[in-house]
DNA sequence: TCCCTCTGCGCC
DNA sequence: AAATGGCGCAGAGGGA
């Protein structure tokens, strides 16, 4: 059965069954409503947006297993379609279902996220027309527009992934990773010192800045910002073009060493410092808030609290409760197995089977011993073989990718062409897809403008041909991670599911997830997610697929024990 | 004062 | 000759 809820604009919830429709109801009715269905028919729900509605549900205590997100079907739909830049709204979708003009009410495909994409609020339905209504007659649009893709079964795979992530990440939203605040404190304390107002550099700064200082002969630079490091080094006739850490490295002066231990200390304090904790972390939980498919390739992103960079000094601090244990789990190599699965590359296919992939392809690369290494090249072949395949990946042609590249190319030929084909596409303009259906965004009409007219002088000649290789590393690149965001969005969608309570997901990030489970379960768990991945590629890919998705799930006390 | 861009760095 | 993809966030600094 499929029943269709949401918020009215003013008059409350409402919530269609086959068998009629209650409108105006109050929070607590729709609560205990949608608590009934649930556990009466477990029922296929229709939300215009889980990111709106759901976490009210959660907070009542009520888990949805299954749902259609009207709002997030509608963004893949438009971008299948070429149509990225409309608006995603219910009014909008509605508008376009009844073949009306859509109003421009909500923000663009790749424009600044907002909150809610499809929020029935804003610009609301016209007088009469119930959320009901419009989310039926969307939804048959959709269906409909889903028949007519190249590949239906795969596109429905992808709706029902993508909006079953969408509950997981409301889950893991309100679930919370285990955070433990009193060694974070414990920690910023050992390395910046007391505690000091915002705004204030704390203790262990305020010396390193001195140090810096007197470094440079007493005259005072401030190491926040880069051109005062900048003039302050060429005062001492050291020339760097920027103050990054990777050029300051292996500068000879006294105030380097000074200098690159108030960044990363600086670092710690503005962007996980005090501040985030009072922010971020309440009850022993970091709660941020995810952005399913808020990155135009179908990852995630997050809003605030930078959960998707949660350094690796602090991840101490995450640890299982007493008598639980937190089961992370890694997929070893995800991009370069999607990009063997999708490439249908045979040969790479059984360099995949290694668990570490890269040194096998190393092997399989240098073991002729015909590669002979630039003098300040790489160290050793599974640094090289890494080399090699992400420079196929991003497009990368600097220092030692070119001939790497050539070798990879020279090898596996199919993959390689592979990412090469969706390269070339790019630079010609058109759209490429992923394995399930995500399609990459049109590029803009200044791109077009530049690279599609005769270049009448060389320096625009060459800024279009800039422009248009940057636009195809792009695609490259796209094929690739949007499909990997395909086989992560099926294996949430599905790990969610079969978790044995009370088990359940509290972090994920592009390829690692992190279970929190009481002790006891934790080989159950680890053993689920890594049948779990081999089953979510099968969908993907085929059952006749031969490539290894290794992921490795390891019961652990603390984060920083998973690697 | 506010807003925007740039820089730099954390993560995958 | 060289050009690697995707993000979020904070602080500096410039312009309005």
């Amino acid at each position: 059965m499929q029943v269709i809820t949401g918020q009215e604009e003013d008059s409350g919830y409402t919530i269609s069954t086959p068998a009629g429709t209650s409108r105006g109801l109050s929070a607590a009715d729709w609560v205990a409503e949608v608590r009934r269905l649930e556990e009466a028919e477990a029922p296929r729900w229709v939300l215009p947006s889980v990111d709106e509605l759901y976490p009210k549900l959660i907070d009542a205590g009520v888990r949805l297993a299954r749902c259609h997100d009207l709002g997030l079907a509608e963004g893949l739909l438009l971008a299948y379609e070429g149509r990225e830049g409309e608006s995603r709204s219910l009014r909008a979708a509605w508008a376009r279902a009844r073949g009306e003009e859509a109003p421009d009410d909500g923000p663009a495909f790749g424009e600044a996220a907002q909150p809610t994409l499809f929020s029935p609020r804003g610009p609301g339905l016209p007088e009469g027309v119930t959320v009901a209504d419009a989310a039926r007659r969307v939804l048959a649009e959709q269906e409909k527009r889903v028949a007519a893709v190249a590949a239906p079964g795969r596109m429905r795979l992808l709706l029902a992934a993508e909006s079953a992530s969408a509950l997981a990440a409301a889950e893991m939203s309100a679930a919370g990773l285990p955070w433990r605040a009193d060694l974070h404190r414990a920690l910023l304390e050992t390395r910046l010192g007391p505690r000091v107002p915002s705004g204030q550099r704390p203790k262990a700064l305020v010396a390193l800045a001195a140090r810096i200082t007197d470094a440079f002969g007493g005259r005072p630079v401030n190491p926040d910002s880069s051109p005062s490091v900048i003039r302050a080094l060429a005062r001492e006739g050291i020339e760097v073009p920027a103050a990054r850490k990777y050029l300051l490295r292996d500068i000879d002066h006294p105030a380097v060493p000074p200098l690159l231990e108030y960044k990363e200390l600086s670092r710690l304090h503005s962007a996980n410092g005090w501040a985030w904790l009072d922010e971020w972390v309440t009850d022993g939980r970091f709660r941020p808030h995810y952005v399913v498919g808020g990155v135009v390739s179908g990852r995630w992103a997050t809003r605030g609290g930078g959960a998707l960079q949660i350094p690796k000094v602090l991840r101490t601090c995450v640890r299982a409760d007493p008598g639980w244990k937190l089961v992370v789990a890694d997929a070893a190599q995800l991009e370069p197995r999607v990009l063997t699965a999708l490439s249908g590359d045979r040969r790479l296919a059984e360099v995949s089977a290694a668990t570490d992939l890269y040194a096998r392809l190393g092997e399989a690369l240098f073991s002729g011993g015909r590669y002979v290494p630039p003098p300040s090249g790489s160290s050793d072949d599974r640094s090289r073989a890494k080399i090699a395949m992400l420079s196929a990946m991003y497009g990368g042609t600097s220092g030692e990718a070119g001939p790497l590249l050539a070798l990879l190319r020279q090898r596996f030929p199919d993959a390689v062409s592979y990412v090469e084909q969706a390269a070339a596409a790019g630079e010609r303009g058109e759209r490429v897809r992923s394995r399930l259906g995500r399609t990459s965004p049109a590029p803009s009409a200044a791109w077009r403008a530049l690279t599609g007219g005769l270049a009448d002088d060389e320096a625009t000649e060459t800024r279009a041909r800039r422009a248009s290789r940057g636009w195809g590393r792009f695609t490259r690149n796209f094929v690739v991670q949007a499909s990997a965001a395909d086989l992560t969005a099926v294996l949430l969608a599905t790990l969610r599911g079969r978790l044995p309570a009370p088990a359940h997901l509290v972090f994920f990030q592009h390829d690692e997830v992190i279970v929190h489970t009481p002790a006891e379960l934790a080989a159950e768990v680890s053993a689920l997610i890594e049948s779990t991945v081999t089953e979510s590629a099968q969908l993907l890919f085929g059952d006749a697929c031969p490539v290894h998705f290794p992921m490795q799930a390891i019961p652990v006390d603390t984060y920083a024990d998973a690697k």
